[in-house]
DNA sequence: AAAGGGACCTGGCTGC
DNA sequence: TGCAGCCAGGTCCCTT
């Protein structure tokens, strides 16, 4: 299940494999995967990749269409709202959704949703069993806070698609006070919080989890019950576990989340809380609890991490 | 404003 | 063995 360290890694991988290159031709299958288009996915074919970037679970490709040589629509000039902040500079959004991936040269895989053609002749595919993910060409919009939109692009523009989107704990640009405040000033549950991406993003269930189980946090605490302290704890802490998670490759259970190779992560063995329940927490040996809500699991050691 | 729940989707698993 | 139903996950959207 991809989650920040899953997108990261395949955004490594597609920088190493795609930047510099042009797209030949762009076709999707079934009109599910372009569902959040404003345009045809075919109409990103002539523009060329100058990046990819990320932002939370957010990815997408830097498309330079300018010069580009192309027969095709240049869509970052010409689409129909004449939008495209960045002259000749347009996006193709990825959310890999809950089973996405991006394969290169691949015979035979199932669930291929689209199908980039790359100038070095190479074949980059996205796969979706589960078809939450998607692929849409979108235009640009200034950041309100002027910085870069996100990892990896260096212009103060973001996606539409990707614009209510928060920063997430590795970008440069958050600014981790002000975050922390916003969050002390909510009364929601801190695990419901931790996953609502338009207050901080990349961290899904598996590393709200993780984050809530090394802080020794309540899942259910009102994130306002939080001392300064454990505020800074807790952030701190789902800093680590991406940044651990990244280190590895991030967390595979199967084979769902593969990077652009094929390789699965490792970070699955590290894992210390997700998944656990009903088995003994690893500091004290009370059983940890599984407890849904809103339809998602939470897994914590009630010992460890009381009320 | 915040909370809750449903919808979307598929394959694996459980229980009858 | 076969089948029905549940479950997992991220995001969006609607209702309360």
């Amino acid at each position: 299940m991809p989650e920040l360290p899953e997108v990261e890694s395949v955004r490594r991988g597609l920088i190493k494999h795609a930047v510099g290159q042009q797209i030949v031709s762009a076709e999707s299958f079934g009109a599910r995967v372009s569902r959040r288009s404003v345009r045809e996915l075919s109409s990103v074919a002539g523009t060329t990749v100058v990046n990819v970037a990320r932002r939370g679970k957010f990815l997408w490709f830097d498309l330079e269409t300018r010069g580009s040589g192309a027969d095709g629509p240049a869509a970052g000039d010409t689409d129909a709202r004449g939008q495209g902040i960045g002259p000749g500079h347009t996006a193709l959004v990825a959310h890999l959704g809950m089973s996405g991936q991006f394969r290169v040269d691949c015979d035979g895989l199932p669930h291929v949703r689209a199908r980039l053609m790359l100038g070095n002749g190479s074949r980059l595919e996205f796969i979706d069993q589960r078809t939450f993910g998607y692929l849409a060409p979108d235009d640009y919009e200034e950041t309100d806070d002027g910085a870069p939109g996100g990892l990896g692009i260096d212009r103060p523009v973001v996606p539409h698609l990707a614009a209510h989107i928060a920063r997430d704990l590795l970008d440069p640009g958050l600014d981790r006070v002000a975050l922390a405040v916003t969050m002390a000033s909510k009364r929601t549950a801190i695990k419901k919080l931790l996953l609502d991406q338009s207050v901080v993003s990349g961290i899904g269930n598996i590393y709200a989890d993780e984050a809530l189980y090394d802080a020794r946090i309540h899942p259910f605490r009102p994130a306002n019950s939080l001392s300064g302290h454990e505020m800074s704890r807790l952030l701190s802490a789902a800093t680590d576990v991406l940044e651990r998670s990244l280190a590895a490759g991030g967390t595979s259970f199967d084979s769902l989340y593969v990077q652009i190779n094929g390789e699965s992560g490792y970070f699955e063995r590290s894992l210390r809380a997700y998944g656990r329940g009903g088995m003994p927490c690893s500091r004290c040996g009370t059983e940890f609890l599984k407890v849904m809500s809103g339809g998602r699991s939470s897994t914590f050691c009630p010992q460890c991490q009381g009320l």
